[in-house]
DNA sequence: CTAGCAAATTCCGAATAATGGAATGCTTGA
DNA sequence: TCAAGCATTCCATTATTCGGAATTTGCTAG
């Protein structure tokens, strides 16, 4: 399918500039913008002009390099502390379950456990022990260990956050409960892109989730692909955790 | 002077349109938008169609309220994570420091601490402890009460502040070390909006601070304009503390 | 169940805004 | 001091954006 246009050419470039300055913390000249972004110097100057004044842009220094402004920082940010972050993750989730047909969740991390924010169930559902507001142990579900494995993105703050939240209780015969060895499992998740919940926490049911980061170097939540374990060979696991990846990197 | 247009009509509009939906974080709808905009309906919605186009504003629901989107959220953070705030926050010291013709400082909290992170001295510039890098206690210091006032927005925080932080070191004759009238205090460096350091610090040195919010709940820093006590009258001081937090609600 | 109403969306002729190449200005380094 | 390179400005030209009117959609009340 054709990519279709923006509506409004001059507003997608303004966005474009901005998306391409937000990619350069130590700020970025007109000259590297306007290579980067294929843009005539004077068109990307005027427009860089229209979001300086609003404060979108800034340019502390005359001629000097481009930053994002305190406006577009502010109103992100003012946004985002009082927003319903289900509200712009509940897309992915509907796209989730259309696209795998089974049972989808997001979460958050809270202590030792996750909290369930949100839910899809497929058509084929399945009974399980997740409810939306109610909690589950961390280190035995997919959202949790992909919420671990980069909250605590090495191997000592994940040993510190076991002894703070420990003992791990043993939920099933799969179930990792000694911190060394999640911890060497979650090196593998990290590396992965994707955890995976292979009866840990419930027998018979098995799960896929990705972290979700919104820009920021730790999770803000994760998302999930749960089904029965007769639905989800290692082959379709596999082939749930890249789609779940891209589908995450594509939306959020 | 009269105010200056933008140089890019369209693209003003779009940043005018994000900054309102941003004040609305349970969503708005295009009717209330057009309203409190001033803007037609129909130039509206293709605006909103072009944000919503580069994920910069977001329709979870088709004929919904409109919500900032994802990429918008998600190039803020990804920013603000790796950037320099001293970045940001300079001109506005610059613009202090020349309108009161003082030196001027942008400082963080950290623990029981200030952290100096920049200062622009004036002309007429007196011997201070603050460097650059430098740190200080935080109950007797302007910009380390603007900062306590905000992050911890109660009695009871700063109370648990202290006991962790404490005991409060005597600096000068006038430095508050009790904890409860320390609280008391900054309720109404609360009410003002600025907070004041009458020679708590260093005896002859007066200083007016406020906080630095960026759109959040907390503040992300606290920038302060120092004087000797001879150029700050109780009436100079009320004229900064306002002059100041103007300014600061105008620039960051 | 249907009709009316209000909000959202689409259409398209008109006109205004945005474009970008060329020229100019500024700063830095040799 | 001069040249080079980046930033900024100018203005004739192009085409994008505009917004009122019409249409569509969804919800509510009778």
């Amino acid at each position: 399918m054709a990519e279709t246009q923006s509506p409004v050419g001059s507003v997608d470039r303004a966005l474009l500039i901005l998306q391409e300055i937000g990619k350069h913390s130590r700020g970025v000249t007109l000259d590297e913008l306007a290579t980067r972004l294929g843009l005539p110097k004077s068109s990307l100057h005027r427009l860089l002009g229209a979001l300086k004044h609003r404060g979108f842009a800034a340019q502390p220094e005359p001629s000097g390099p481009y930053f994002l402004g305190t406006e577009m920082l502010a109103t992100a940010f003012r946004f985002y502390e009082t927003m319903d972050l289900r509200t712009l993750v509940r897309p992915l989730l509907l796209r989730l379950s259309d696209e795998f047909a089974e049972t989808v969740h997001m979460a958050m991390l809270d202590g030792g456990e996750v909290v369930y924010l949100d839910k899809v169930e497929a058509v084929r559902s399945i009974t399980m022990t997740s409810v939306v507001g109610g909690r589950n142990a961390a280190h035995c579900t997919g959202v949790g260990k992909a919420l671990l494995a980069w909250t605590y993105p090495t191997d000592e703050a994940i040993k510190a956050w076991a002894e703070r939240y420990g003992p791990l209780a043993t939920r099933t015969r799969n179930t990792i409960t000694n911190p060394a060895k999640l911890a060497t499992h979650l090196d593998q998740v990290r590396q992965r892109g994707y955890a995976l919940d292979l009866e840990e926490n419930e027998p018979g049911v098995r799960c896929v989730a990705a972290p979700v980061f919104l820009g920021r170097t730790a999770p803000v939540a994760a998302v999930s692909v749960t089904a029965i374990k007769d639905r989800m060979s290692p082959a379709r696991l596999e082939e749930v955790g890249h789609n779940l990846r891209r589908a995450v990197a594509e939306q959020v």
